[in-house]
DNA sequence: AAATACCTTTACGTTAACGTAAACTTTATC
DNA sequence: GATAAAGTTTACGTTAACGTAAAGGTATTT
């Protein structure tokens, strides 16, 4: 259940495919807050919706440090204080901006793959043109086809 | 010019906006390759334009190994060997697919960002309503506004 | 009560991607 | 020919993000 309200650090790792002692990394670096079961942490499901937020900071190529940097200003955004909502709103012009970049890196990535892998079908067209003229040439016994 | 056909290595790096450092270890890792007049290096316009990728490549969250293994398979891929040929496609089907869950991170990212930031601005609204009531209600003697 | 399965802390080790310093050579300029 | 500017190699230092023991606590199962 997506619902459940608090998760141990194995089931946490195990859902998100990381190892504990990520987890507990996450932990002493700030990103995540635990709760305490005498010495076993509880992770509530923020942590959950963080460690989410972790991993596809990373996928993103973002560090813990700038990560962390995010859920702390959330966090220390109250909604009373105009000069931390226009830092936040800033904070997230920025963010903004480095996502874009990020499209366009992957879009020109994209457009280079795509000549790179035409060329690609093109060598391979030309490699079994010439293997089928050698098939006719040998004509006599049929052969099996190939496949991919 | 961008049709110059060698570079310095501070030529590239002032470019770039890298070190020295940096350019060295690219050439000792293996992903640049100047030849030398003396002890000098000397970069071609296809280091340069290696340079460029393997920096988009950074900014994508790629390491070097993982630039450099795509170098390494561009330039062992002869357009005469069926087997690196389709090496290669996979590799290249392999990085679109890495892609396209950088993609769906952004995508996510920014909903959140354009949630978060609606969130803002309506607070921001609220507060302002609030400092327009108070000058209102005290519209005999102006007075100096707050700041924290 | 012994084994099994999780959990904990402490702490040293590792890899990537450079930074930084030292000592030296080559080339351009005054 | 002295000096500065840019290049070089060698080599140790640093930071991030964990890996990997070691040594031990707690709870359930056998």
């Amino acid at each position: 259940m997506n619902t459940k309200k608090t998760y141990s650090i194995s089931e946490l790792a195990k859902e998100f495919d990381v190892t504990t002692r990520s987890v507990r990394f996450y932990e002493d670096q700030g990103l995540l807050h635990p709760t305490r079961r005498g010495q076993t942490r509880i992770f509530s499901s923020k942590d959950r919706v963080r460690l989410k937020l972790i991993l596809r900071g990373k996928r993103m190529g973002f560090s813990l440090a700038e990560t962390k940097e995010l859920f702390d200003l959330w966090d220390e955004t109250p909604s009373g204080n105009e000069k931390q909502l226009l830092l936040m709103l800033e904070t997230l012009a920025n963010k903004r901006a480095q996502l874009e970049q990020q499209k366009n890196d992957i879009a020109q990535a994209e457009m280079e793959m795509d000549t790179a892998e035409a060329r690609c079908r093109e060598a391979l067209a030309e490699l079994q043109k010439k293997t089928r003229k050698q098939a006719k040439a040998e004509k006599a016994e049929p052969e099996v086809l190939e496949q991919k």
